[in-house]
DNA sequence: GGAAAAATTAATCATTTGATTAAAATATTT
DNA sequence: AAATATTTTAATCAAATGATTAATTTTTCC
């Protein structure tokens, strides 16, 4: 039977690897192509199921939309709480604790800020729930080491620099190898090398003035 | 009478302004929302001409788009080539150049950065034509520059920073508002400032070692 | 002014696409 | 094993969408 949007029956030990399926498939695709590019087909297909399966198990392609974004927001902004909110680091030891860990999850997770930053484009709503609150990068320790170390200067401004060095390079990827004719692995490896660079860059920052 | 896919035949004094409202509109619209999520009711709308014009004076969605995206390309690669090729600047100035020249194009195109790197994408095949050459960058004077400043390190691992800093906050304009409650005269008034920040910056990044 | 050409419109078509349904297949329970 | 519940499938629907057509209006040119 189909399943109301009131309460989700599960049997006690279902095969869960078709409703799975289901969302490793849409985690791909919709990752990929973003939402109104990919359509419910590219889905079943992918996940080499009936195409009526996706509304069984989910109710719509929003929903099962807003599923993978959430999941998606969570890598994204999961692991750098901790780093900034850590009484018990400097500065310069948050930001190689930044580069490092986003660099390893943008290596695994290549197509994530492209898919956050264009649904966030295209459908803001759908990002309220799962965004960060207000208050979580004001209140960090992050911040307000920032503007200890730069009184006179926006500490946002640093934090874009430092987040596009990061991250910039992911989201051009495509046009850096077509126009530099970059192979994967030498990319690879030039993002793993700026794991070094870009503290030492972010140091040198630090320092002016 | 239609206009066929041979021979385009054009009035001799043509009101133009039909035919340069739905570029104008195909503009707006492909640019915010990419192929994809655009339909082709989107431009006759927001240029209020009938549908059947677009059929009329452009073949498809596609040609029209392909005519918008070697614009954009051009907009967004045209103005670093007289910059990057000029023999009679430093590195300093060069960089200089580039990031005032990008800011202010930024600010009246902020659209464009993640609409070219969207569709690239996307839709790799439908860059070649505009892409620029694989060696409009590595024959550079300011790749050349760079070399000699930092033989040991790779000169586009500088340059995807600088662009980096340069971009990044335009794509993450729309997340980076709703996180830190900033508006837009804010956020024009930050790009600015950084047409200052960045150069600084650059400079004490090319001084390091 | 009138004929020919060009531009515009409303109506329609064919395909795509998200979703639904009823039947069939499979699993679970008693 | 029968009965019941759950999962899966094929067929279909309704709306959306890119494109076309035939008729109408407007412009051009003699």
């Amino acid at each position: 039977m189909k399943n109301t949007n009131t309460v989700k029956k599960k049997p006690d030990t279902p095969d869960r690897s078709t409703e799975e399926k289901i969302k490793e498939a849409a985690r791909t695709v919709f990752t990929r192509k973003g939402f109104a590019a990919t359509r419910t087909r590219d889905i079943a297909e992918e996940a080499g199921l009936n195409l009526a399966l996706l509304n069984y198990y989910f109710r719509s392609k929003e929903k099962l939309f807003e599923i993978v974004m959430l999941e998606k927001m969570q890598v994204f902004f999961g692991f750098i709480g901790p780093i900034i909110y850590d009484e018990s680091t400097s500065l310069e030891l948050k930001v190689e604790g930044i580069v490092s860990q986003y660099i390893d999850m943008l290596q695994d997770n290549p197509d994530i800020p492209f898919f956050i930053m264009g649904e966030a484009r295209n459908n803001p709503a759908i990002l309220a729930n799962a965004m960060p609150r207000k208050d979580f990068l004001r209140n960090s320790i992050f911040i307000k080491q920032l503007k200890e170390r730069k009184p006179d200067q926006d500490p946002y401004q640093f934090l874009l620099s430092m987040l596009g060095m990061i991250i910039f390079p992911f989201l051009l990827k495509p046009v850096f190898q077509k126009i530099t004719d970059t192979e994967d692995p030498k990319f690879k490896q030039m993002m793993k090398a700026r794991r070094e660079l870009i503290p030492a860059w972010c140091r040198a920052i630090l320092k002016l003035k």
